[in-house]
DNA sequence: GACGGTCATTAACCCAGGTTAAAATCTATG
DNA sequence: CATAGATTTTAACCTGGGTTAATGACCGTC
């Protein structure tokens, strides 16, 4: 049995309306989450009140608070639904010590957590080497269904500027 | 065998002297590296010239690029030696096959990749959501060791800021 | 102990993006 | 279709940090 296959086994189906959050910000949620489809941001809120876009999650995809699922921690960030998305929620344990257990989901996970570091990692590199515009211009090439799918107001909390910023990225990149 | 005596039986002790590369920018190797002791830079390099610190490594750490271990392209980045350094180099394969057979490799393994993962996130978290001022300060309380050991040049490039932003920031920080 | 290199600070000037606020669209729902 | 909300654009002004360059402190090492 592989990885989703176990989580599909072992969990269950959630669907979500748009508009609805799966948890919010402080809640203690030790679930993993599979994406059947849907479209769903993952964010940051601050004291005074901004918020922050962590990552867009669309079909395929597995989202959940590491800290709160591993180490137990209450959620560090918000999970809320852009459209109505179903999802497979399953208990972290259950695939944290299934994996302890059979070779394949553990080489399923191991799979699974290099890309999620390779995810981050390039991340990581954006936001240390390219300016704001040079990241709104790669999001164009490698994600244009993103930049469709989302509103500005959004795109520009994930790039880490303001609505207005972006706004004159863009004047600045479409019509030179 | 853990994860760590597995690399220590499979891997080969490398000594590196202060202001030597372990590998750069282009290179290809496929390995990992766990330090022993000593202090480590991993940075990005632009075409014009400009360098992006990625992190600091010491004792304890395992460093290595995952898209040249993995996937088996070429480093993304350059790890270089600011001390003396003792590493103790293994090939990524061998440990990613030991994880196939070994259940208990491959639980060592998944933990070594959640923990990344989660030093990856609280990164992005502060390039996100934080002012080079409170990366600056957040660093001095997390890790003083850094502040002390490191220079304020290779701080700057590890803070997203230049060498001279980093002085006054450091100036409005220290005298009010 | 003088010389060349790196490192840190300071100053002057510049610019990308933040902030605030006001238009201009767009969308949804009664 | 009219009204209320959210979304996007535009403008005016401000600020943090980039850039360049000069100055000084701090090493080595010959």
């Amino acid at each position: 049995m592989n990885f989703i296959e176990s989580i599909e086994a072992n969990g269950k189906a959630v669907d979500i309306k748009k508009g609805e959050h799966v948890f919010v910000h402080g809640d203690l949620d030790r679930s993993i989450y599979f994406i059947k489809y849907g479209l769903l941001k993952a964010y940051y809120t601050t004291r005074d009140g901004k918020e922050f876009i962590k990552s867009f999650l669309m079909d395929s995809d597995v989202i959940g608070s590491l800290s709160s699922a591993y180490k137990g921690d209450s959620c560090s960030f918000s999970l809320l639904c852009l459209e109505n998305t179903r999802l497979i929620k399953v208990p972290f344990s259950i695939i944290y010590d299934f994996s302890k257990a059979d070779q394949s989901v553990a080489n399923d996970l191991i799979v699974l957590l290099l890309n999620l570091s390779m995810k981050k990692e390039k991340r990581e590199f954006e936001f240390l080497c390219l300016s704001v515009e040079e990241r709104y211009r790669q999001l164009e090439n490698e994600s244009p269904i993103i930049i469709e799918k989302v509103t500005q107001n959004d795109l520009a909390r994930y790039l880490g500027v303001t609505p207005v910023g972006l706004s004159r990225i863009k004047a600045r990149v479409t019509r030179p």
